[in-house]
DNA sequence: TACAATTAATTTGCATACAAATTAATTGAA
DNA sequence: TTCAATTAATTTGTATGCAAATTAATTGTA
């Protein structure tokens, strides 16, 4: 039997704990990842460039849910560490092209023991990860729908 | 059949969706508390003092999982719209005795309608939303448990 | 009872985040 | 073809977050 008043507390968010989460997980990567020079979102583009090898401040953008006006400083950064260059493109001018260096690509292997580090700490079964895995990515999804 | 190179891909991550997921719901918060006056971070302040009414600077920040350092200008911040109150405690004056304000109460009826808004945006069934909240407790318990 | 250790809150420094404004380059329509 | 509209990135302003250092008050102990 749910009230008003009920809605309003604490324990019956879902957001709050989803909120806590990140930041604790994050937080478990922090010690881990300062062995590569890097914060939480750096790694997180670090990966992205793992992958794409060559992108944009838009595309990148796109892919991570970031603002460009989070990315500029924090691709500046990058560059500085010399993980990746960021030069503007002759086709287009606005265009700034960012690729991933060879010092970057080899922060890779530096990486590869990570995942499982942070595994262990979340500690969840196969099925309990995948299902959480589902239901984050749906209420992204929902989250995303609903936006007008 | 994964290897080192499928664990570093950004699907593979969950930590990143639990991250997007936060913040893009605290993105849906943002307009509906503008309203009040409030960001995320405030509006969990103020959910504590709806349910505590009186506290200090420490438990608030175990309560809520934050640094005593994000919140004190924080809660600067709540006094100077007079939603709270801040005081030494004159028992230990190391003590900050943080209490809610009338105004800080009658802000609850303007947030009333709030959850039921965000509850539509996130969009899960009942039974989908008590999983995801289980399972996002159960990797918090996990992460603090691990943390030596 | 001095004074070292502890404790609570604040300050400092650094790194996100994002909205809004700005800048510079390109496109598209009259 | 010109110039308004659009686009990509940057800058600015505000608000977290947290670790580390600092300050001030209290406690515990020799």
């Amino acid at each position: 039997m749910e009230n008003c008043n009920d809605s309003l507390m604490l324990k019956n968010q879902l957001c709050f704990p989803i909120y806590l989460c990140s930041k604790e997980i994050i937080r478990r990567y922090t010690p881990l990842l300062s062995k590569l020079d890097l914060t939480y979102t750096q790694y997180i583009v670090m990966m992205y460039f793992w992958e794409i090898e060559k992108s944009n401040v838009k595309d990148i953008g796109k892919a991570l849910m970031l603002d460009s006006s989070t990315l500029t400083p924090l691709l500046k950064k990058l560059e500085k560490k010399e993980y990746i260059t960021r030069v503007r493109s002759s086709v287009d001018e606005r265009n700034l092209e960012v690729a991933i260096t060879e010092k970057g690509r080899k922060l890779k292997e530096k990486a590869i023991s990570i995942p499982k580090k942070i595994g262990k700490c979340i500690d969840l079964s196969s099925d309990e990860a995948a299902s959480l895995y589902s239901l984050v990515y749906k209420v992204l999804s929902n989250v995303e729908r609903n936006d007008k």
